[in-house]
DNA sequence: CTAGGGTTAG
């Protein structure tokens, strides 16, 4: 690249060039994206003493200004337009318009337009407005013209609709996003694939996934565009098992997939934990026939850390010559999520020194790292940073995390006490995390306070009956039970259990909370009773923790799945190998400590793989297999 | 003037 330019640079300085070879070369730079060597090009132009010839170059070199944000060149632009009379010319008047946008002046935009004749007469003009609105979150507006547009006959093109359509953007947005589906094809324009994939996109956007898939399933003709919006609309909607079964027919019709096919794609794995789906992909990406990116190289430390591997998450990371927040909050969660607590604390300290400025996500991967390491006060100290230091809003999502934090380390009255000082309402997932505190520390009345209001935000969600149910069986109040009975009756809600598994000769073998199916089940309980008293003998919980929490292996309503899987692990895999537990951890992120204490013991190695949205297998454990 | 992408608790 940077040849290319001292070579550009040498070849404009010492040859005599004519207006058309200045002009393409800047309309090259432009395309390539190197929009700060067109400015400078484009300055020499000016000094080169001939003002006519600039005209050409015009938009061009307002597509750099709009690309780089700089308003003020491009307001001394618009002023050398009107000097040279150039102010007729479609491209200019247009490139003038969307520069103003781009650079969010887009009231400059609006008078321009306003005040040209010949801008009312042109589609063009309409579209730069019409998108410009769009660019700028002024869906009304943006509508407003479309609709001026029509009255007045300006023709309404393809590329018009391309700059209104992605103006939708959330549910109630698709009502009119609908009808301009019905006017597009009134309009015949429904054959222009980029509309057709504006629209379906539009779709997923506006959460509206089954008018994408019916659109996707009517299309005469896809392109990769088409395939790439399908898979990332179900895997931004969280339906990952119809990414990968999308991606399995793109495969079968010899479609070869590209960078943005394979980040959805991976995604996914990273939700289901289907690691033979991602190691396949990783595999083909490194033979390096689909090309690669930042983005793709994010999308892998995700899927690794999230399928187990999170060595390998780690070496990409650190072998990336540029990471982005993105990377930073992949790596950061991973760690997290496999209960290290103490690297992603280190990790998120370093990300702060290489001066990258953080955002709520990646705070809410740090705050349920430090949760689930028991990493109490650190959390604390990173949440109060939020909004003195870092000039962050708190959302739902961080006092959620900190309840968690507070709750787990058994310091229930000041988790209590924190949602009822926030200043926003809080919502069912942050009384479900002060839900799941009480039970671990077995606070019957404070957990029935937390029920009452978690179920008015998620009265469908079965998880709080249960846990509920099950504390007062602890407590031994059956009258409890009943009434939790009742109402789940009442609802018809029925029980859909978390699960583990674990993977051992090929085979994967799921357990259910309390599970007794299993032909081993005797010596799994032993085994079970078995590492309780070591890890008692050692004093394990103590030790272990920072926060003094603890964890009993068995608990009064049944062992956890996870144990069973370990057990299960534990007398099935041969001495030295590592044991791999999958286990949705969103629904129970308890079991760390656990195998933490447990790996200690045996001193074995347990690869925890996230499977978030594994419960989609739940028919048959076998049907996974085909994916992994 | 113009269609598709990565990270986020319970």
């Amino acid at each position: 690249m940077k040849k290319a330019r001292q070579l550009c640079s040498l070849h404009c300085t010492n040859t005599t060039s004519t207006t058309n070879s200045w002009t393409t070369q800047l309309r090259d730079l432009a395309k390539q994206g190197d929009y700060h060597e067109a400015l400078l090009l484009y300055r020499r132009l000016l000094r080169s003493g001939d003002p006519s010839p600039a005209a050409f170059t015009f938009p061009f070199a307002l597509k750099s200004c709009a690309a780089l944000s700089l308003p003020l060149l491009g307001a001394q632009l618009h002023s050398h337009v009107v000097r040279t009379g150039s102010q007729s010319d479609p491209f200019v008047l247009t490139a003038l318009i969307s520069m103003y946008c781009k650079c969010r002046f887009i009231d400059s935009a609006r008078k321009l337009f306003d005040e040209n004749p010949l801008c009312r007469t042109l589609s063009v003009c309409y579209n730069a407005l019409i998108a410009g609105y769009t660019y700028n979150r002024r869906f009304s507006d943006a509508i407003n013209v479309f609709c001026r547009m029509r009255e007045v006959g300006v023709l309404v093109n393809d590329v018009t609709i391309l700059g209104l359509v992605p103006g939708c953007t959330v549910p109630k947005d698709r009502y009119f996003g609908i009808s301009v589906h019905g006017f597009v094809v009134r309009c015949g324009l429904d054959t222009d694939l980029s509309v057709a994939n504006c629209l379906l996109t539009m779709y997923v956007r506006c959460g509206s996934i089954e008018l994408a898939r019916n659109l996707f399933y009517d299309m005469p003709e896809r392109g990769l565009i088409t395939w790439n919006a399908m898979i990332s609309g179900y895997a931004q909607n969280g339906l990952a098992t119809q990414v990968l079964e999308l991606y399995h027919e793109m495969e079968s019709l010899g479609i070869c997939p590209d960078p943005v096919a394979l980040v959805g794609v991976l995604s996914s794995c990273a939700n289901l934990g289907a690691r033979k789906v991602g190691l396949k992909v990783e595999q083909q990406i490194e033979s390096g026939r689909f090309g690669y990116n930042l983005f793709l190289k994010n999308a892998l430390i995700n899927m690794n850390a999230r399928c187990g591997n999170l060595v390998r998450a780690r070496s990409i990371f650190d072998e990336m010559p540029e990471k982005t927040l993105v990377s930073w909050t992949a790596i950061i969660g991973g760690y997290g999520m496999h209960g290290q607590g103490e690297i992603a604390v280190e990790l998120f300290d370093e990300m702060i020194k290489t001066g990258i400025k953080p955002d709520g996500a990646v705070f809410v991967s740090i705050l349920s790292a430090c949760s689930h390491a028991g990493l109490t006060n650190k959390g604390l100290g990173y949440f109060s940073l939020m909004e003195s230091n870092y000039g962050l809003q708190l959302g739902l999502e961080h006092y959620s995390c900190v309840v968690d934090l507070l709750g787990r380390a058994g310091r229930l009255a000041e988790a209590h006490g924190l949602i009822e000082s926030m200043p926003v309402e809080p919502d069912g997932v942050v009384w479900g995390a002060l839900l799941g505190a009480c039970k671990i520390h077995r606070n019957v009345n404070l957990a029935e306070l937390a029920f009452n209001r978690v179920i008015k935000f998620e009265p469908w969600n079965i998880g709080f009956y249960v846990l509920m149910s099950n504390m007062y069986t602890e407590a031994k109040d059956m009258e409890g039970v009943r009434r939790v009975r009742v109402m789940m009756r009442e609802r018809k809600l029925k029980k859909d259990p978390g699960c583990s598994y674990v993977e051992c000769k090929g085979r994967t073998h799921l357990f259910m909370v309390g599970d007794r199916s299993h032909p081993q089940t005797e010596e799994m309980y032993r085994m079970l009773d078995r590492l309780e008293g070591l890890v008692k003998e050692l004093g394990g919980y103590e030790k272990t923790d920072p926060d003094g929490r603890t964890e009993e292996l068995v608990n009064g309503v049944g062992v956890h799945s996870e144990r069973l899987a370990i057990a299960f692990g534990l007398l099935n895999t041969g001495l030295g190998r590592e044991i791999l537990v999958i286990k949705n951890l969103r629904i129970c992120g308890d079991c760390h400590l656990f195998i933490k204490l447990v790996s200690k013991v045996v001193d074995r190695q347990f690869v925890i793989r996230d499977a978030t949205r594994f419960h989609h297998f739940k028919d048959g454990a076998c049907s996974c297999n085909e994916f992994w």
